[in-house]
DNA sequence: AATCATAATTAGGATACCCTAATTTAAGGA
DNA sequence: TCCTTAAATTAGGGTATCCTAATTATGATT
């Protein structure tokens, strides 16, 4: 029982990457989803799904997908907490760039040792959300329960809260903060133009609204207000 | 000219390892000294070594050894930063063991971007040493000229002033902590055993002598007082 | 100058990840 | 039920990094 196990920087992006899939769709993940995500083939995901697979920490149904087993997702949640106690250190301590700060974080969460993240953790006043709104799992790897809807749910005319933007990367982070779309804002969703067309989202205290597309606004998450 | 060159932590291992060897002793670094400091094969680190050669980061001189090449010494040098950074953020800010921080900063080392560096190195005040009294290479890659010697070059009888512990390692750093030889302290050469023995050196503020080996006496660098 | 020990090098393999080009399967629509 | 298409899988490679077991070169010693 409990082998070494060396986590490879590589398993640790699968795994977290795998955990990010399922908490958007029903799981089992599909390979080409998760080498979408990844930004390798597909050949490359079954192979190291495989390879997972063998050390248990995830389960492969063929030709339907990928979960993870708890093990795996015990790992997967490490490495989320890694990432973000350390965006929160970017940006609070560091004062760092908000949209900058994701990709910073995707090295520094592969090495980083048990101690240091409790330390962290510690100095940082055990925070429960990083930047981007996205809740930090505690030590032992649990979430609270999310409240949160997608933008794109949201009713015409109706108001809501910024919670959290998922899926962070810097294009997008750096096209959302410079546009107001900042965790803690207020806004409306004036309309939303027909055919799969884009949302008008006026953030509080902006004179115009702001187009989104469909794709952005699922990865954006709200609580209405009143 | 100037590829993207992707510095991978083999590669950046190599690099610090080889221009800690450099500092030690006359280049070149032999192939069997980076074996053993690295803990990998002799035909392993040839064989890197002809991969770091081709991309112009060393020179290696048949049956002679390795030097640094001044782009590889560039690189070494910002991994000796990034390192010794870390080391203070992680004793000076996390207040984590003087004893354990080499080998978590020897992780983190390899997953620092450039800005967030700078940026850390401006939150701890652009510290000069890292908690072994290792000199912090500035931005460029500079550091000021040593004016240590070793502890085993001390006469008999003589005092210093402990100012540098190279070569860290968990192993060695905790069996002197554990002796108060930490940098800063008054320390005073009592005998030295013949025949390749011990020195009985007097921590101030200690009742006995500790009995340092040579091997461990050429690691401790220190200023004479008086 | 012959000998020896040590270090360096060569030879032959292994593993983790990644790729492109086939090929096969699953699942929905005709 | 048959067809079509997209997704999954297999086949065949490639590179970086590591290893052990020879073999060979160097430099010091007789
Ligand atoms: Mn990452
Ligand atoms: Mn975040
Ligand atoms: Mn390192
Ligand atoms: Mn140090």
């Amino acid at each position: 029982m409990s082998a070494i196990s060396i986590t490879s920087e590589s398993t640790e992006m699968y795994l977290k990457s795998i955990a990010e899939l399922e908490m958007l769709a029903t799981p089992p993940v599909a390979i080409s989803h998760l080498a979408q995500r990844l930004g390798v083939s597909s050949p490359s995901v079954l192979e190291m799904v495989k390879r997972l697979a063998a050390q248990n920490l995830v389960t492969h149904t063929p030709y339907k997908g990928v979960s993870l087993t708890d093990s795996g997702r015990r790992r997967a949640m490490a490495v989320l907490r890694r990432h973000r106690l350390w965006e929160r250190f970017l940006v609070d301590t560091l004062q760092l760039p908000w949209e900058s700060v994701h990709d910073y974080a995707c090295q520094l969460e592969h090495a980083t040792a048990p101690a240091v993240t409790d330390a962290l953790a510690a100095f940082l006043d055990n925070p429960t959300t990083c930047p981007h709104g996205n809740p930090i799992p505690d030590a032992a790897g649990a979430v609270p329960p999310n409240r949160t809807i997608p933008l794109l749910e949201l009713a015409v005319g109706q108001s809501a809260r910024l919670e959290n933007i998922i899926y962070e990367e810097a294009i997008l982070l750096e096209y959302l903060a410079r546009r107001g779309f900042l965790p803690g804002v207020q806004l409306t969703l004036e309309d939303i133009a027909p055919y799969q067309g884009p949302l008008m989202v006026r953030v509080s205290g902006f004179d115009h609204p702001a187009a989104l597309g469909r794709e952005i606004a699922a990865r954006i998450f709200v609580v209405p207000t009143e």
